[in-house]
DNA sequence: CATACTATTGAATTACATTCATTATTATGG
DNA sequence: CCATAATAATGAATGTAATTCAATAGTATG
């Protein structure tokens, strides 16, 4: 009944358990892996028994798409908010490059869990980590496949090669970032994938445009030198 | 003393066994994957008690990298004959590309167990999957550098991000196979792969076709320039 | 053939995830 | 405020799978 005076230790609510939950199991699988770290330790980290973890989620591998999804949800929100602001299919790609680099250089824990992770498709039921990854793969397909009908890219790209190329570079970049320690140099990275990817689809039109500048100023010198 | 003449039952030779337990691990890991393929289950498959199997293996990690090692040293075997017969720099990494997809869609289930195990990295002790791995990522590597050199390709090209993109773009080919089962164009894709990686790091001396472009609006100039 | 040495066995151990009967806490009606 | 139903939490029991090890079988040697 009363929720707001009573002081004395109430059970916490759904909400708040799951949440202390999930943080918990964030830590010890970012610190520990999947594999090593156990629900024993997750339920000591949350001050609860392993039993009442269950009342709460299915097993370990739900509780770990728990922590995988709420990760992705701030990078989603974050890429809707920017995306729209940009111009130009180019920087919309860089911008997206650059994102998913920056999560992964700021996160060592979970970068490792989901280079660790996301691959399990053992029983059939795909890890909600492929699910997501697969979504920030759609937006960068879009973004080709947009290009492609603008004209700025050429018409004979496939747009699932060029995003398995991004999306697959970009996971050995944190995994050499795990194994190493090295920071991720982000702007230098960023720059390495869009100058390699953006040179490589760019269409005779597009490329031929800095080709266009070279003429023409040639053919000013011409003019100079046999003005008719 | 008589290995020849004696017909009875002999314990097989080190070497023979070994032999068989990789065989039978390497069957009951690619139908069932590391984690659900039982030591038992290869036991019996080879016709063994586990704790016998612990006397030729260190443990079920040990034999994994074994199975591995094996399928490897196949293919670089391969790789190190042909390479040195193809001309061109371009050539040789789609050489190394078409290899390498030939591998992953000849092979499902080598092709899901080194999908799902190769990002296994929990007990420091790196797996020898990556370390194969990353011996095709160095035959490429070299040759992007032999490529940057001789001036084919972009100086300012980054040899490990390119490689990086193309191992990693391989994998999720690899990783896609194995969720749909749809079989691999390996020709289109190859090319599809090659396409935008060359074009990527091709320098402006090596292209040719905006060259010839440049060419012909230069000798129209020169026409107007010096009309005889 | 006796003896030392090596290989094999499978039951015991260990480490976890998961389940479940029991106990504690909270909400509700009188 | 108490009795009682409903809900939540507990941790010991269960099941599974890797690994170990004491006992057993096979092989070579003098």
């Amino acid at each position: 009944m009363n929720n707001v005076t009573q002081i004395k230790l109430r059970r916490p609510t759904r909400e708040q358990r799951v949440d202390t939950i999930v943080e918990s199991a964030r830590k010890i699988f970012c610190s520990s892996g999947f594999e090593k770290g156990s629900i024993v330790d997750i339920a000591n980290d949350a001050g609860i028994a392993e039993g009442t973890l269950y009342r709460y989620f299915d097993g370990k591998r739900s509780l770990l798409d728990e922590v995988l999804r709420r990760h992705y949800e701030t990078i989603f929100y974050d890429i809707q908010q920017t995306l729209p602001s940009i111009k130009g299919h180019g920087n919309r790609l860089r911008y997206l490059i650059r994102r998913i680099l920056l999560a992964i250089s700021s996160d060592r824990g979970m970068c490792g869990l989901i280079t660790r992770e996301i691959r399990q498709f053992d029983d059939c039921q795909p890890s909600l980590a492929q699910e997501l990854n697969r979504q920030t793969a759609i937006l960068m397909a879009d973004e080709i496949k947009a290009g492609i009908k603008d004209g700025w890219f050429r018409k004979d790209t496939s747009p699932s090669v060029v995003c398995d190329m991004i999306g697959g570079g970009l996971e050995l970049i944190g995994y050499s970032y795990m194994k190493t320690g090295k920071t991720i140099d982000v702007d230098g990275v960023t720059e390495a994938f869009s100058q390699v990817i953006l040179s490589g689809i760019e269409s005779e039109k597009s490329s031929t445009e800095s080709m266009a500048n070279l003429i023409a100023r040639l053919e000013r010198t011409a003019d100079r030198l046999d003005p008719t």
